[in-house]
RNA sequence: GGGUCGGUGCCCGAGUGGCCAAAGGGAGCGGACUGUAAAUCCGCCGGCUUCGCCUACGGAGGUUCGAAUCCUCCCCGGCCCA
């Protein structure tokens, strides 16, 4: 009896671009339709937050989850004492104890959020690569470890090679980083029958190196798969704003506000992508959304979709619904008219500096104001933004010489000031 | 350890005694156009009490009326030799 192959979820990650390199396509296909695998991702704790370049990685395991593997999460509190040179032109510093622990708790419950933990059948499974890696000695590692990889396939790695050919040179300890990971893959298909292993496309040789050490060391079939990694339109920076801000997934890092108008804001050209890789809308549904959005691009629909669906995803339905509401707000139509409530609401939305009254009705007192706020960087820029008509006060541009007084506050207290067309700021003055 | 080349603004990169807050490019920001898009065009792009002043060209001193540019020492990196 000859079962039918199902290919459903490689299917679906190729026709989503989820699949860069990987072992062997035909026998990873046969092999994931035959059985549950376990299979995992890595997360070095890099900072106190993981970014949207990481959400890709956990969507895989999402994905691999919700078609009914057993997936397994990696926090890499021994490999991110090291650091990974991998995409990286120049030296990461070494983060010490403190910070690194800091950056583990803060990292922690994101590893958790989205995966089930509780599944029946095929519960997530989050472990630490530090617990097996503490306890080894040097000695043993380049015995156990070392002996079975040559520096020959270490030097072929691209992003060895090209720290090794650039002014900065590569370290050791970073040079040493492909020989931590494959360890973990090892070591997790030995104790915990994990066989795959997956990561950005950039881990690649890291995961080769990997399967090589289960061949050699364990007899054992190791099986990889790669996805590309999250790039902007401008190529190689990933997880960033056009402003070059990291986009965190922490709400206290990256607010649900800035984080819904940057997808609101994406361009036409990177949508597709970025509705395929980075939300759980079935594929046929994103073509769907591209079709609408095709039809009446000014709508501006597809970008909508795709903010809505990743807000929730990452900050849950209430945030989302406070990003949207202030942007509609805030986009949509008069400032002027806006409510009190609606004004209460964009604060907690919104940069909100509050602010004295004393600074009203005074000759040259709004540009030291809006360095205060935060919304200028220095005096020196907010008069040139005055000068280049940039700033608008509830909508109504002001001119260089303004002066701020009650009659320019919405409901006697607020002022909406809006750097530019996007850059929206809440002052909030002393209730009179 | 020796030799040698180099360290310039957010990044790349010119400048080698005054005309340098420092060419050019990129990024970024503002304006026009638009769809909170792209492309394009224009302007800005160290700070300040802004016709002037202050801080800046790896760090510390020095020469000079005057230094990113010259000298000394130090720190850091590349390459070559040992």
């Amino acid at each position: 009896m000859t079962v039918a192959v199902d290919t459903a979820l490689i299917d679906d990650l190729r026709a989503r671009g989820l699949v860069q390199d990987s072992t062997n396509i035909d026998e990873l296909a046969s092999r994931l339709s035959e059985r549950p695998v376990r299979v995992y991702v890595g997360f070095d704790p890099t900072a106190d937050s993981l970014h949207v370049g990481n959400l890709v990685g956990l969507l895989m395991l999402r994905r691999f989850q919700d078609a009914g593997h057993n997936v397994i999460v990696l926090a890499g509190g021994a490999t991110g004492m090291v650091g990974d040179p991998s995409g990286r032109s120049s030296e990461r510093s070494l983060l010490d104890d403190a910070q690194l622990a800091a950056n583990i708790a803060g990292i922690l419950p994101q590893l958790r959020q989205f995966l089930d933990f509780e599944r029946t059948g095929n519960p997530a499974t989050l472990l630490d690569n530090r617990a097996w890696t503490v306890g080894v000695t040097y000695l043993q590692f380049l015995r156990d470890v070392g002996k079975f990889i040559t520096v020959n396939q270490m030097v072929a790695k691209d992003s060895v090679r090209s720290r090794m050919e650039s002014t900065d040179g590569i370290s050791y300890t970073e040079f040493s980083y492909m020989l931590l990971q494959a360890h973990d893959f090892a070591w997790l298909y030995e104790h915990e029958g994990c066989e795959m292993q997956m990561g950005g496309s950039d881990q690649w040789g890291n995961i080769v190196a990997g399967i090589d050490l289960i061949r050699k060391k364990l007899g054992g079939h190791g099986l990889g798969l790669t996805f590309p990694l999250l790039t902007g339109a401008d190529g190689s920076k990933y997880g960033k704003t056009a402003g070059g801000e990291t986009i965190w997934l922490s709400g206290e890092k990256f607010s649900p506000y800035a984080f819904y108008q940057t997808w609101k804001r994406v361009e036409d050209s990177e949508i597709e992508k970025l509705l395929l890789q980075l939300t759980l809308l079935p594929v046929h549904e994103v073509g769907a959304v591209m079709g609408a959005h095709r039809e009446a691009p000014h709508r501006r629909l597809a970008q909508t979709r795709l903010a809505e669906e990743l807000t929730s995803l990452v900050h849950g339905a209430d945030a989302t619904d406070g990003a949207r509401e202030a942007s509609e707000a805030v986009f949509g139509g008069s400032v002027t008219e806006l409510g009190k409530n609606a004004l209460e609401m964009l604060s907690t939305e919104l940069p909100t500096h509050s602010a004295s009254r004393t600074c009203l009705g005074q000759a040259g007192a709004f540009v030291p104001l809006l360095t205060e706020a935060g919304v200028t960087a220095s005096n020196s820029e907010a008069n040139r933004l005055l000068k280049q008509n940039g700033l608008s006060v509830n909508d109504v541009k002001v001119a260089g010489d303004h002066v701020l007084d009650s009659g320019d506050l919405l409901h006697g207290r607020y002022a909406l000031v809006r750097k530019g067309k996007k850059h929206l700021s809440l002052l909030v003055f002393d209730k009179p």
